[in-house]
DNA sequence: CTAATGCTATTTGTATACAATAAGCTGTCA
DNA sequence: TGACAGCTTATTGTATACAAATAGCATTAG
């Protein structure tokens, strides 16, 4: 995409991610040109892009809101990453080099310095997992299971709580990793595909406890 | 979508499914434009929506090519499918309504009589085909499932040769159903999601022999 | 003859004006 | 009061003009 589809695009969606478009509320073109500093071409790009990433619905009438996912939607969502992940998992087991092997461990490394008491560096855990993982997607070669996987791995869920970044997680989430890279060491495909689903799994449960505890606050906050 | 986008839709895909735009060869927005009797805006919408969906791709210059689709990205797309619709089965078999089934009986029984001898009506056939398999993922009631399946469903591949419609896989396809209706019937997901792999993967094997005769076909005649 | 450079034509990207459609409001009538 | 009709406003859809980028070709230097 060229500059200002681009740039929309990104802010458009970073916005919906932080939060400051809220969850079911209207957005419309022209206010979004403006937000974005281009005109409304670039805008319906994004927009219509961000519908098919279900991060924006239609109603009947073609009016545009900010996608209000419930703990299901979130639950949905995650298990199709489970399996399309799984499915990742199995397919670069016995794809993977040597070479991407190594930036595996390279980045698993970092990860577990990321974690480092007694400050965890979440940003720089994230960014790390985050091209662990894609090493994993290129290693599987299918570009269709690439853009699908796409369409599930940010959830446009925004959470006050930062309880999924809690240490017994992160941990877990290293040593998951750990896991993987033996089994694809060993070429064991189903192995792999079992961590993975579990890992993503736990993930869930992560991310659904603060959700939970985050609508609580929610609620609870109609007094505030 | 509205008029004249949904038009350019439709037709663009349709041109792309009957070869009438041949795979490989390059796209103009105007050539398209004029070829649906629109403007370039809404033709640029399908573009986009078309290349989410793998049916046309673009070069690192912006240009737009029809999908030239391999064997393999046959296969790939085959197997994602049976993951994907055999969790729709799944999620089906607990949820499905009375009416839901009685609907996939019925559906099942026109298949049945679509295939009466001595002459298949292969158009009927497919389009309760289609019903049917659309009724179990309505059941699935996951959005985010009917999406993806969206994308993996229909191929962009075009083929000379009709064995993928021969009587014995219209048969087989016929009595898999039935046997999707007793698993639904009993409520077991595993077995229903199980039966529905099969299916989808007999279904690729069927495609897969007439593509291959069809490529030999299509290498034979360089000398027409 | 090859490769690099600059020009031209082609193609896509963006902005904007206008058309079509839907929503919201207001006033009237039952 | 309530609901319906018609008007007004808000919002999205489409066409088109123009800007930017790219490719293809020709010309020339090495």
């Amino acid at each position: 995409m060229s500059r200002a589809s681009e740039r929309a695009y990104n802010h458009i969606r970073s916005m919906i991610l932080s939060g400051e478009l809220q969850p079911g509320s209207q957005i419309r073109e022209e206010a979004l040109a403006e937000l974005c500093g281009v005109s409304r071409t670039p805008v319906r790009d994004s927009l219509r892009r961000l519908e098919a990433e279900m991060f924006i619905r239609r109603n009947d009438s073609q009016r545009s809101f900010v996608a209000d996912w419930s703990l299901d939607d979130l639950e949905d969502a995650f298990q199709l990453r489970a399996m399309l992940e799984s499915r990742a998992a199995k397919r670069a087991a016995s794809r993977i080099t040597r070479e991407q092997l190594a930036l595996l461990r390279f980045h698993n490394a970092q990860l577990k310095q990321a974690i480092g008491l007694p400050n965890p560096d979440v940003p720089k855990f994230l960014d790390h997992n985050r091209q662990f993982h894609a090493i994993i997607l290129a290693a599987a070669a299918s570009e269709r299971l690439a853009n699908m996987l796409g369409q599930v791995t940010e959830q446009p869920v925004i959470l006050r709580t930062a309880r999924q970044y809690d240490l017994e997680n992160l941990r877990r989430s290293h040593s998951e990793h750990d896991e993987l890279l033996i089994a694809f060491d060993k070429r064991d495909g189903e192995w792999a595909a079992a961590v993975m689903t579990g890992h993503i799994r736990r993930a869930f449960h992560a991310y659904a406890e603060a959700h939970s505890t985050d609508t609580e606050i929610r609620k609870s906050s109609w007094a505030a």
